[in-house]
RNA sequence: CGGGGUGUGGCCUAGCGGCUUAAGGCGCCUGCUUUGGGAGCAGGAGAUCGUGAGUUCGAGUCUCACCACCCCGACCA
């Protein structure tokens, strides 16, 4: 590739307002281009190194058992509507409508379809287990696209679904599991695996591969011995016995003229902050009801544990009015003493969840329901009984475990039954000819997130530095004055022998064409100038390193074949 | 969806009611010159100032609405 022919060459002007380094520098050495929020150009450049990510994927799959195809990209809303993920899923649905006002979602994820696509087949349990997967398009119409290729609204995924007994199923699951570890390794990826959430996916079980890194935005907490790894909304913790050897005190109401926050509390009174209780007001927008979480009060609610322990779906917080008027309590001061079952105005069901981190406390403290009033020496079961008792605790970084940060490149998801108990049909016949559900797995993998997050973690101040697997190029040749005879007859030399090389061939100045060469980040960078050509030999220079060393042309080709 | 911010040639910025022809730098084009860390000189092309209303004799500049984008929170590959 001429770069004197590149379109979208490099523009170090461009992307200088970015924050995140890999949104920045992709942008300035020409590898994408925004289209509008969350939509990117994948250019020239950047289509090399999807191609490299795609191809890295495809051959680990392939040689883990899994058949490549290709779904549509539209899906019809029936698929959808039999599995009610219309209101559920995480990401808004995109709908598109055709001139018949047939409807379809533009798909986010497609376990709908490859349910479908293996019902319209006669599957039996000799078919089982395969495993299907594809490239393609995803449309999320995410809230807030973020960081250039970290967070999009549409984006390429490798997405596989397996199909299989529940017997089967713990090979497939591992075998996933060794392929995405190799898959990362061979991109140079270091990545952390860390049990997650299954969320709107369904299933009961999954595991996130994730890349650490500052601007990433899953925090996730791995232990320090065994490099055992949680996802912060799946981690759970002992919080510690604090005070239930003492005696339960008699319950009372004071006047407390404070301000609203749990400090404010702590101060007025004059006691630890772990023993008061802390009240966050939910209300669910799916099952329509008021969720009123308690937690110790040094802890923090995660609401994606208190989503699974309320059997809740779409949590929001409760509006000041809601609490005031419906629920006869005062922000600031709610209280699970006294807690109403329903709205007094609307009927609502409200209910009360406490975390388990309650039964490490006594004689605990808080509001009273009742603007400036507290009550002192509440106790669990004898002065509020909770309807759900769980652990909903954001879990704290500690002697044992670390606490990360990191950018979710992948995962796998244990689906079991979920969707075939969903969907019509969704079985085979078994050895015995009965008709049995089948059991499935899916694993997900996004390039640009991934190509993204190679960015995060290669790169210097001056730009890019490619681990040589998923480069653009091999070499990346710089014609000096003096030495463009040679750097023509080196750059034929090598594109007849199949290497792929950048070959800058501009007229520009010496510092331009090295600059952009760094920002590009080919691992391997050679000079053609005057003096090499005279001397026949090639300046050879390490990206990572600067290690430079001469070499004839012929001794470069076979460093390139061989790396 | 809530909070904060920004919209002026491809990019960055100036202009903040009347200096009239919207200015400068980067980039782009032409010519000369130059080639080991983002060169120089000369010339040139390129903007109805996000969109739409309104105020005004007069709007890039003031008001309102809308739109787009950026940043911060709740979701995910």
């Amino acid at each position: 590739m001429r770069l004197s022919q590149l379109f979208a060459k490099p523009s170090k002007n461009e992307g200088l307002d970015y924050k995140i380094d890999s949104h920045r520098l992709l942008t300035q050495a020409g590898f994408i281009r925004e289209s509008t929020a969350g939509r990117y150009y994948m250019l020239p450049l950047g289509i090399k190194v999807h191609q490299n990510i795609e191809k890295i994927i495809r051959d680990h799959m392939n040689k883990a058992g899994a058949q490549e195809l290709i779904m549509p990209v539209l899906h019809p809303i029936d698929l959808w509507e039999e599995t009610n993920r219309t209101t559920t899923t995480g990401f808004e649905l995109m709908k598109v409508e055709d001139r018949r006002g047939a409807e379809f979602a533009l798909g986010g994820t497609a376990e709908e379809m490859a349910v479908d696509l293996v019902r319209k087949f006669n599957i039996s349990y000799r078919d089982l287990p395969f495993n299907i997967y594809q490239f393609s398009m995803k449309f999320r119409d995410e809230l807030r696209a973020r960081g250039g290729l970290l967070r999009v609204r549409e984006f390429v995924m490798k997405d596989a679904y397996s199909f299989s007994t529940e017997e089967q199923f713990q090979d497939i699951y591992e075998q996933m599991w060794d392929a995405y570890i190799n898959i990362f390794a061979d991109m140079d990826l270091k990545v952390d695996v860390a049990a997650a959430d299954n969320g709107y996916i369904g299933g009961e079980y999954c595991h996130e591969f994730i890349v650490e890194s500052e601007v990433g935005e899953s925090r996730y907490l791995v232990n320090s011995k065994t490099g055992e790894a949680w996802h912060e909304d799946v981690a759970v913790q002992e919080h510690g016995d604090k005070n239930t050897n003492e005696k339960e005190a008699k319950l009372e109401e004071v006047d407390a003229p404070r301000g609203k926050t749990m400090e404010d509390g702590a101060k007025h009174h004059n006691l630890p902050m772990w023993q008061q209780i802390k009240d966050v007001l939910y209300f669910d927008e799916a099952t329509d009801r008021y969720v009123l979480a308690i937690i110790r009060g040094d802890l923090d609610v995660n609401e994606a544990k208190l989503t699974h322990v309320a059997k809740a779906w779409d949590l929001r917080a409760a509006s000041d009015e809601e609490i005031i008027d419906d629920l006869n309590s005062a922000p600031g001061f709610i209280s699970p003493v006294g807690f109403v079952k329903k709205g007094v105005k609307s009927g609502k069901e409200a209910v009360m969840v406490a975390d388990k981190s309650l039964r490490s406390i006594r004689n605990a403290y808080g509001g009273a329901n009742k603007k400036d009033k507290d009550l002192l020496n509440i106790n669990i079961d004898r002065d509020y009984q909770p309807d759900i008792e769980g652990d909903i605790a954001m879990a704290e970084p500690n002697e044992a475990m670390i606490e990360k940060r990191g950018i979710e490149v992948g995962n796998i998801f244990q689906l079991g039954y979920h969707y075939s108990n969903l969907m019509d049909s969704a079985e085979y016949t078994s050895k015995e000819g009965k008709r049995e559900k089948y059991y499935m797995g899916c694993y997900g993998i996004g390039l640009g997130r991934t190509m993204a997050a190679i960015v995060e973690t290669h790169q210097d101040e001056k730009g890019i530095i490619w681990p040589a697997s998923i480069s653009p190029a091999s070499l990346h040749i710089v014609a000096m004055r003096g030495g463009e005879d040679q750097a023509e007859k080196l750059y034929e030399s090598l594109v007849s022998s199949g290497v792929e090389v950048i070959y800058d061939d501009r007229d520009l100045s010496a510092g331009a064409k090295l600059a952009d060469a760094d920002l590009i980040g080919v691992p391997l960078r050679a000079i053609c100038s005057e003096k090499t050509s005279k001397k026949d030999v090639i300046e050879v220079t390490s990206r990572s390193d600067g290690d430079t060393q001469m070499l004839k042309a012929d001794e470069l080709l076979n460093t390139l074949k061989n790396s």
